[in-house]
DNA sequence: CGACTCCGCCCAATCGTTTGGGCGGCGTGC
DNA sequence: GCACGCCGCCCAAACGATTGGGCGGAGTCG
């Protein structure tokens, strides 16, 4: 009864409108309205400018709007990428992920997203679904350090990047952490700061071991080198950092500062502080990494170093399109900065 | 050079797996490969046991994906759902889709998933995206209450659910807000609170609105109504909830207690009476709503009305399905649970 | 022994798009 | 006036999967 409705009546055309629809109301082939509508770029054989002209207005009226499987199909370019991150519940990598899928829409992409959660079978199965949806890239947020796991993309010619943590040999976009853990200490030892501990993250992860790696290095080389077990591995969230906290605060003698790869953990390190009966900044200084929102907006504001999140996801996606569309590409460092606020103070004597 | 393999090797088989591969290593026609290989519910016109064995065995050994676009243009149906979220860096809806995304999973569709910002020409601006992406269905995690930009929906036939934020007349699955505000009132009222303000989130959401009159329903009954001016409406960020609780504190004789309708709200709130040099739980209480993982792990553990976010996720998945394979289906209402900690005491005399 | 049924498979059309190959007709040059 | 070129368009063949329609052969029954 509702059928592909035989009114004469050109204007609200039931069904999707296609091509053909578009064509017969032209008088004219379907060849010819795909080559007028395809991109100007690729602009060959192209019709006379009236015709032209009355198959765009057609378009433009019916709200055309190309079948993505016919095409995907017929060109072998889905114009799909696959986005893995451990948790999109973690605000970094929802960030990140925000910049991503910003870029992608510019550039006519479209996003699947989907968490890992640092599980190496959880990481191959989803993998695994992306490519079974020919996704024409994929973007790994939750790359580990070693590069394992990355041999299946290699090994079945799939363009990939890595955005946030990157792995050496693989192209990547990410924060220069080495800077970043550089900066931490030198705030800290700007305010007298020689005694520290770490609060390092996951080991497997290059933010973490590169965030601490450039923050003992610049202690070391100022001539302070910080003993191992100050330095402590822990979550990425607010419990890790919390359960990391209390470690280092249990053994030996206070330190008077403590630098967490990331803000949550810090947060939690400034629990673990607030537990004890001292206040963040005066007696324990805490740095955080990243300048998550809620950093500037706590009781006592975090001190931390900036990471261009969004930014880095927009890069990362533009790494991958590069590959993609065979360009030519390098991996990309981005410049991180400190931001002081009042969880640092000067050393206590 | 590098061509279709003219080895006769069959193990290795270059290029992508189709139908039609199957079906000349098994020396049948591609029809009977997508008879065998179609899930079992639509089992027509089967082969033979040998036969089927033979076709399920060499499609397993090459790694046989169905091509989702060629499934698409052909059923049309794309197995793909779209997701609009107002930000994607909200840890609450953050985690929804999780629950969405898992769901989804499990019934072999993918999902989109993109912010709207809770922008009147963005969301139009996403939904359309998602059409043209010729998605099966559309999940909304931002529908404003009175359900205005739902129009085009409906009126184009897509079929859509809504999650998290329900608009009457509209099929939704939501926590039962007003019965979370209703547990947040009874929980002061039981620890004599009688003077209370409400920090009640965006006037344009079900969540703000409901939680907040639950809460102010409850203390009515209870014979002690909260006046307007100590209700206000605020962001669901720490900021806004730090905006409003300044506001809040400023005017008149200091509240006993403070309903914020969100825990990142809730967290500024807290900001805001420990600038003021008081302790919450002390001199004010402040309760949140949803209990992210945060709010046990604060210095003042919160306390706060539990909301199933990822089981949301999961029921609205659930919901939207139903609608997509034309089964009945109805709105739920989820319910809530009181965690009270630290941040909430007993009345000040 | 013939007719009928049904099983197991193949044929062909279809979804919407892209793209190399033709093919008339008009304009130009000698 | 004829040959040639090119402009503007149409034709047809893909891409991979699904699905109603046939068709030969074996089995059943009278």
């Amino acid at each position: 009864m509702d059928g592909p409705a035989d009114d004469p009546d050109p204007t609200p055309r039931r069904g999707p409108v296609t091509l053909r629809t578009i064509a017969e109301l032209a008088g004219v082939h379907v060849t010819t309205v795909s080559r007028v509508l395809a991109p100007p770029a690729q602009a060959v054989r192209t019709s006379s400018p009236e015709t032209a002209q009355r198959i765009r207005e057609i378009a433009a009226e019916l709200g055309y709007r190309p079948d993505p499987h016919g095409r995907a199909l017929r060109t072998n370019r889905s114009h799909l990428v696959g986005v893995l991150v451990p948790r999109l519940a973690d605000l970094v990598l929802a960030t990140i992920y925000e910049g991503v899928e910003d870029a992608a829409g510019r550039a006519g992409y479209s996003t699947f997203v989907t968490n890992s959660q640092d599980d190496v079978a959880r990481r191959a199965d989803r993998t695994d679904m992306l490519l079974a949806r020919r996704v024409d890239g994929i973007l790994l947020g939750d790359a580990p350090v070693d590069g394992s796991s990355l041999g299946l993309l290699v090994e079945r010619g799939v363009p990939y990047a890595l955005v946030s943590r990157r792995a050496p040999g693989h192209p990547s976009v990410t924060c220069d952490d080495l800077a970043g853990g550089r900066l931490a200490a030198e705030h800290l030892l700007a305010l007298g700061h020689r005694d520290v501990a770490v609060v390092a993250g996951e080991p497997y992860t290059s933010t973490g071991l590169d965030r601490t790696g450039g923050f003992l290095a610049a202690f070391a080389e100022a001539g302070h080198p910080v003993p191992d077990h100050r330095v402590r591995r822990s979550g990425f969230d607010v419990r890790g950092g919390r359960e990391a906290a209390e470690a280092l605060l249990a053994t030996g003698p206070l330190p008077t500062a403590v630098f967490a790869v990331n803000d949550f953990a810090a947060i939690g390190v400034m629990g673990a502080v607030r537990d004890r009966g001292l206040t963040p900044g005066r007696e324990v200084s805490v740095v955080g990494f990243n300048d998550v929102p809620l950093a500037a907006e706590l009781p006592v504001g975090l001190t931390t170093v900036r990471s261009p999140m969004h930014e880095m996801g927009r890069r990362g996606f533009a790494l991958l399109l590069a590959r993609i569309e065979g360009r030519t590409w390098g991996s990309e460092l981005l410049d991180p900065e400190l931001v002081a606020r009042a969880s640092t103070g000067p050393a206590p004597r």
